[in-house]
DNA sequence: ACGCTACCCAAGCAAGCGCTTGGTTGTCAA
DNA sequence: TTGACAACCAAGCGCTTGCTTGGGTAGCGT
């Protein structure tokens, strides 16, 4: 995997040279200003075409926003499900999923919070419930790791609350969070299962080592 | 303090009554559609005047954001300094705060989460440092008591992470909780406090009770 | 060689935007 | 009664926005 865009995890989507270099553009810059604050003209001058041009390949700004959206969604689910599938107990798959999620975040390329969080009120609500419904892959996965929890009395609190509550902790740090400014993601991520783990991290930590 | 604004609480800014019914107005547009969605013939609109006759009480639109957001963060800071001033431990201080965040973004009136969260980005920077040091009022209050959580050894994890984790956990309520539906405001804080907590949340009860 | 298609440019339209201008009204002190 | 001033209206200016139109061109299969 190079340095290209994360639409490459999507191998079951069809996308043109130019469709992708165009969303890539969109992303990167929805990412910086949002999407209210960048016009057509910014994402085809990024995309190196002219802002007619843009039209030749989507129907609206809001089909761009929405195309990208739904891409963003549907990658952070695979991602989430690989993420789990090959790890025992539930306390480590809230581990992994908790990393997931932050790399989703502050990694390279995909920016899943800025774009599906901040955008999400530009989204015209017709197109809103298809997201929601990719969207339920990502949150199922989530579900049950922390039901998993809760069966063995690990979680400080119901499974819906908490993962609410630790959803919006996750989504925050992009604004104070930087990785390695002193904590790494591995280290926040310990922070954050803290908060969720009845108990100790040390204990959490040592489970994880044996 | 009857059915009127927010702007109420700060006796000692000097806001005419035309003034404020725009600052009203502006402040329900912001919360229903954000900024850049929010026209400035909607705002004189809701407050009963013509789009042109705005521009007799504010130089821009820009500064009825940056307004709105000062007076909002004012508020705000001196809500906290009252919430925690007459309690006696860390722990009951931290609920207390934890609820007064709370009801700033759920309360009627102020909106705070929306205002302050969601349209930052829309602030011009100009603008931007005066309500970072407006808020240092507010962000002062809670390093205050988490240290003081944290000398207790109450605190799981180090206080500034501990503050930012909940900011976003609180932040993100509005998106997902109504009061009552079915947990309380107050049923919600002894939640998110159980996480930074510690030990158990029926503890943190019982001492409250005592 | 031919036509087809995908892709793109050059130019600009209609609508909406923030904001300005010139003038009218209501209010109140002198 | 008069003058001054704040508040507001009516009209519209200049600009940017998302999007359209008509046409050009390179690459492809046949």
């Amino acid at each position: 995997m190079g340095k290209t865009h994360f639409f490459s995890e999507l191998p079951d989507e069809q996308i043109s040279a130019a469709r992708a270099r165009i969303l890539e553009a969109a992303l990167t810059l929805f990412h910086e200003k949002g999407f209210a604050r960048t016009t057509v003209r910014d994402i085809a001058a990024q995309a190196g075409i002219l802002s007619g041009s843009l039209f030749h390949h989507f129907a609206t700004k809001q089909e761009i926003l929405f195309e990208v959206m739904r891409l963003t969604t549907k990658a952070l689910g695979r991602r989430a499900v690989a993420a789990v599938r090959d790890i025992a107990t539930p306390e480590d798959q809230l581990k992994a999923l908790v990393l997931c999620e932050l790399d989703a975040i502050h990694g390279e390329g995909i920016h899943a919070s800025r774009v599906l969080v901040d955008e999400w009120r530009d989204l015209e609500p017709e197109y809103r419930e298809h997201i929601l419904t990719e969207r339920e892959v990502y949150e199922a996965v989530w579900r049950q790791v922390l039901q998993g929890c809760a069966a063995r009395g690990l979680l400080k609190g119901r499974p819906p609350i908490v993962r609410q509550l630790l959803h919006g902790a996750l989504a925050w740090t992009r604004t104070w969070f930087l990785p390695g400014e002193p904590l790494s993601l591995v280290e926040l991520t310990d922070e954050v299962c803290a908060l969720a783990i009845r108990g100790e991290i040390e204990n959490l930590s040592v489970k994880a080592l044996t």
